[in-house]
DNA sequence: ATGACACATGACAAATATCGATCAGGCCAT
DNA sequence: ATGGCCTGATCGATATTTGTCATGTGTCAT
């Protein structure tokens, strides 16, 4: 009886395999999946056992999931995302309407994807127009009530009651090893370009500061400024996402660069049950995963 | 708390629902499952709660399952077509060989359609060649060692040892209603083509039981006879999965027809891991759900 | 009516999950 | 090395879940 019995895999164990991986490492899953971390543990010993194989290496410096982990974790996602959308087509109402959807470039490379996709399997009588564009320019929108709503990055302290969190992140200052940075003379920054967020904090810092960023590179991409500071062109503001191995975090002599947050704010009209439904079903992976998977 | 705990489907319920579906009822799900009826029916009671929706609508005359139900059932199947998918990925080892299969036309439609696809996707280094037959001939195919292996009907009675069933299956004399059967004279029967299994034993009949059947239509599938039957040419031998509503089952003045069974055979070809892992799969499905599913 | 049948329900027992505490091993900075 | 510090494993005590048995309720055919 055993035999069939224990082949069996079950939800909350997959969801603790996948979070394990998401959150790399077995006491964060915990914290996001609201158990103990022994639970956790516990979990994963059992899946392990009833299906008498290993999933977890358990070696340091090894990759965390055995090769079997790795295959299972595949199934887990698809299973898992079956799991949710149908959860969801449970509670779907025959929803009509029009979203109209601001999002950053970096964001479109998250779950976020996954779930304005799944959103149009649910929802087919709701319209979802998508602008990829950058904050600034998604803030503008959403004042001129352009967009119904948009994911932006903000200032941790800027976040405002009504917007919500999906992550947020820690900017840093970095430059290569090689690169020198002198106490004197201004600072050869690598910046986003114009309307670049994290720009505009960079060139107000001169005031308090008495820091002077020259500007000595301009780039629309994430990939352009990261090749720009490995090759030690100057310093630039990146978030952790974007740290590699050989860049070095500038601790000193510049003023402590701010905290952000992703966050989805709705523009000013009033009624949108199209939106509400969207924002709870973003809400709703949050709480379930305890935040966005940033790369998928 | 309740609020995540509570919105979380279970393989097991989702394996019970589906098991109600394939086998109609709530009791019979049960013994398939190895469970007792009230176990089953607990299962589906909390799932309907934690959806806090109702899923079957325990109305008689009406359809067993709500609208919600069938949609969840549909998510039901391909999750857990993932699950079992993901169990077998996890035991599959670098399979490769060939395997020559025979099938009935009958067959082709099941469940094994779906087995035999994802064996191939399992286990890409195998070659499955499938060819579908008469009984008789798969039966021939096998004896001269053209084929690794067929699923083939037999009489209940000479099932072997080293078969594996599939499933059993009771065949009936069926009429027209308005089709009257005299006591005398030969009965008009309606039947499969010359390699037909049935047909064997209907025509030996006359030795024993005295009754003279002559065949008045021939055809090779099941359709061609369910026609004429319900067109009241006469008698003919069908399984209860081709009686419908308008046939009528004789149970008086023929020999009561042989119970029928569906195997596996294997050929006599000594070592086939190939064939030894396909079967192996076709026997946990089996026992997993209680037997094939007949229509997919 | 009445028995057969299919399902629901409630009480209780067994299995199983979870938690908190504790322990063991690896990593890092002194 | 050594002591903090972090991560994961393990243990015993509870809490929860899940199954079974016994029984109740409705429908259907006789």
């Amino acid at each position: 009886m055993t035999e069939l019995t224990s082949r069996r895999l079950e939800i909350d164990a997959l969801r603790a395999l996948w979070a394990i991986r998401h959150h790399g490492g077995i006491t964060r899953a915990a914290e996001v999946l609201g158990l103990s971390q022994s639970a956790v543990s516990h979990k994963i010993k059992r899946l392990e056992t009833s299906l008498d194989c290993d999933l977890l290496s358990r070696k340091p410096g090894a990759p965390m999931f055995t090769p079997a982990g790795e295959d299972l974790l595949d199934y887990a996602g698809r299973i898992l995302g079956l799991h949710d959308e149908a959860l969801l087509s449970l509670s779907k109402t025959s929803l009509a309407g029009r979203v109209a959807l601001g999002l950053t470039e970096d964001t479109t490379c998250t779950d976020l994807a996954r779930i304005l996709g799944r959103f149009r399997r649910l929802h087919p009588n709701v319209s979802v127009r998508t602008k990829v564009r950058m904050s600034l320019i998604l803030r503008a929108m959403l004042e001129r009530g352009e967009l119904d709503a948009a994911i932006i990055q903000v200032f941790a302290h800027e976040v405002r009651p009504t917007d919500l969190v999906l992550f947020r992140e820690q900017l840093h200052w970095v430059k290569h090893p090689d690169f020198a940075l002198s106490p004197e003379g201004p600072v050869p920054f690598l910046s986003f370009d114009d309307e670049c967020f994290y720009r505009r904090w960079a060139l107000d810092i001169g005031q308090d500061g008495g820091v002077v960023l020259e500007t000595v590179f301009e780039c629309a991409s994430a990939a352009g400024i990261v090749a720009a500071v490995t090759s030690g062109l100057g310093v630039a503001l990146l978030n952790g996402r974007h740290l590699q191995p050989e860049m070095e975090i500038i601790t000193q002599g510049l003023p402590v660069p701010p905290a952000l947050a992703y966050v989805v704010r709705r523009g000013r009209r009033v009624r949108n049950p199209a939106l509400d439904t969207l924002v709870g079903e973003i809400e709703s992976e949050i709480s379930r995963y305890g935040g966005l998977a940033l790369v998928s």
